[in-house]
RNA sequence: UGAGUGGGAAAGGCGAUCGCGGCCGCACGCAUGAGGCGGUCGAGGAAAGUCCGGGCUCCAUAGGGCAGGGUGCUGGAUAACGUCCAGCGAGGGCGACCUUAGGGCCAGUGCCACAGAAAUGAAGACCGCCGGCCUUCGGGCCGGUAAGGAUGCAACGGUGCGGUAAGAGCGCACCAGCGGCCGGGUGACCGGCCGGCUAGGUAAACCCCACCCGGAGCAAGACCGAAUAGGGAAGGGAUGAAGCGGCCCGCUGAACCUUCCGGGUUGCGUCGCUAGAGCCGUCGGGCAACCGCCGGCCCAGAUAGAUGAUCGCCACCGCGCAAGCGGCACAGGACCCGGCUUAUUGAUCACUCACAGC
RNA sequence: UGGGGCGUCGCCAAGCGGUAAGGCUCUGGACUCUGACUCCAGCAUCGGUGGUUCGAAUCCAUCCGCCCCAG
């Protein structure tokens, strides 16, 4: 298996990222929101945010760095062909790993059966 | 033991698995992005706030004047500073020690509300005090007086003695202030003597004086690639476009510039981008800040932005008989340095005061 | 990251060294049989903390919060 994440899966334009946000749908629970979009290329693109309600930079790249990780474990459950973005919500700051994860994987469960279900 | 003052450091450690960014090497591959293996390096004392000062880049090689802004006891340190060091003066604290924008209101101007007789001019008499005159015995008028009362943040030196009708630097002693001389110190200033006999406060009010400051900022600036068509109208231009962001001068100096209408593109691009007022150590100079010689070291360069997750052991703190459980601050480079300020953890050293014991 | 601006009552705001205007809202009262209108009264640590001054919303320093501009 695969535990890999390099740099050109990244989703990075701002522009994009508005897209993604606009046209998109999503799926949200305490900790996470899931954003998502087909990708017109095929391929697959995460891009994780962090706003500044969450506190200083310190906090914000640390949210990241953790979803990321999460990411990381269990990207081949993630629906392919689109673009995805993973936002932080303020109740993960003080979250544990395992609830992090668990909310991470019901969040693409529940993704995936969306994505399923238009087609 | 308790309370307190000041200083210099540190910012948990080791290991395992998966994973991330830069650089170097190797082999593979080459249509292109990339990928594989190994090595090595990989956030802070404040990286923060952006409050100052520089370097660097472009505009003149950064020039002159005005305007504007900053600093403000003295001497030194420094690339420079509003920073630092050593002092002076003035406040605060029993003390260790702390605070201090601290030049000039006899260059000029302004302000000092209310209260008060009067708020700066050698002006001014509300109550009182003293003298004279008058008196209807209640007091009235004239003059002297800033010692007392009253007002105020502040009232024309302060305290004491003498003096006087009552008083007053009117006289004397000490103190404060002013001026002069002498001595010490590089200087701020300190000490002593003499003199006249007294001149409000406010410059973080305008201002004056001394010193300093050209403007923008790495989204500076340079280059490559992709895209399209560089089109139309008006105005200005060697009688000087533009650089130049407040004005004038000066300099450079060209065929462009400004406004409106219409059209079009923008990359996982490259350089700037990290070897520096650099770090560590010995020695020397200096009270110190700091400087110098020699030797050694290379220590982040990302671009949706690299350090995470899980676990084990040991530190430290709290709870608990114990097994164990919980905690372990503030906080993340973005061109780079020197400061300041703010946030914050647990220790440590020196010193001071109080109480008790020897 | 760099550059610039603003904080005064619940809301909109004036004041820029000497007692914090005004409007809307709210509360109480008057008028009315009851409402509305009208009239009267009430409602402020001037973002926080220090400093300068006799005296600070105002001047100075520092911190906090919010907004705008440049990819």
């Amino acid at each position: 298996m695969n535990f890999r994440f390099q740099r050109r899966h990244h989703l990075r334009k701002r522009a994009l990222f508005r897209k993604v946000y606009e046209e998109g749908r999503f799926v949200t629970n305490r900790l996470l929101a899931f954003h998502f979009l087909a990708n017109p290329e095929g391929r697959r693109r995460v891009g994780f945010a962090a706003g500044k309600k969450l506190g200083g930079a310190v906090l914000r790249n640390r949210c990241k760095r953790r979803l990321r990780e999460c990411y990381r474990l269990c990207q081949d459950r993630l629906p392919e062909g689109m673009d995805c973005i993973i936002v932080a919500r303020k109740a993960m700051i003080d979250a544990d790993w395992q609830p992090l994860l668990a909310a991470f994987q019901d969040l693409i469960r529940r993704g995936r059966a969306m994505v399923e279900s238009s087609r």
